[in-house]
DNA sequence: CAGTATCCATAGTGATACTG
DNA sequence: CAGTATCACTATGGATACTG
């Protein structure tokens, strides 16, 4: 007796493995270094760190091995003084970028609406 | 002297008020939320606990009071013995569920591939 | 029924200094 | 340059019982 799988996956199924999926893909960082990577091209992490303003490191780095393993980014290094890293999505993160492009530009296209949403909201001292 | 404010939001930019907006809209379960309310029907608070399996009731009541203040719901009390509250996708609401859906059925999508791709990556033990 | 209240656990950062 | 190591914190989420 095995525990049973759906066939079809379903977000809305609290054991159904896409959630992990989808926390991946809408972790804190991820959609801004996939944004920084979508013209596929192979990018340092120096670059990486500048670009994704406010972001440590230490946070980077894991960021990128969670994208690494679960096939979202390569990592190539270049073995020379000073060492060079480079990270390039793959076809697979290259699937995502459409999606996370849509979400990003839907929060940047919204943030005046929003914030008059909260005001209001606010006002009324609910 | 004020704060400048870049005219155009930008998501990789530290300050800019649109990371709040991404954060909010990627956040535990209102990708989940939003799919219930996609087909845009007023939804009562006990289907919704239901559907978006595994929330607790204090999250749920936290989340919808948030999707509230940035206006991406609505909240509709019928005075009733039981009490009946109803929730429904406000047209800013309506506007984000193609991108949450895309999301959605991306991560649904891609599970079985990026499970394959973490045990190679956790199989070569780095 | 639709929440609140309470308490609690911990994942998820974050700052900073250090190293191969 | 590209990370790691440490330490610490706090927002987020979870369990459960209670209430108008």
């Amino acid at each position: 007796m095995t525990i049973q799988q759906s066939a079809q996956p379903d977000i809305l199924n609290a054991n159904c493995p896409s959630r992990t999926v989808l926390r991946h893909i809408t972790d804190r960082w991820t959609p801004m270094i996939v944004t920084v990577l979508t013209p596929r091209r192979q990018v340092r992490f120096k670059e990486l760190r500048e670009r994704v303003q406010g972001i440590s490191p230490k946070v980077l780095t894991e960021t990128l091995r969670s994208m690494e393993r679960d096939g979202l980014v390569t990592r190539v290094v270049t073995a020379s003084v000073p060492p060079r890293v480079d990270y390039e999505l793959t076809d697979l993160g290259m699937s995502i970028t459409r999606p996370i492009a849509a979400l990003r530009r839907w929060a940047e296209g919204h943030v005046t609406e929003i914030e008059e949403h909260r005001q209001a909201y606010d006002n009324a001292l609910h």
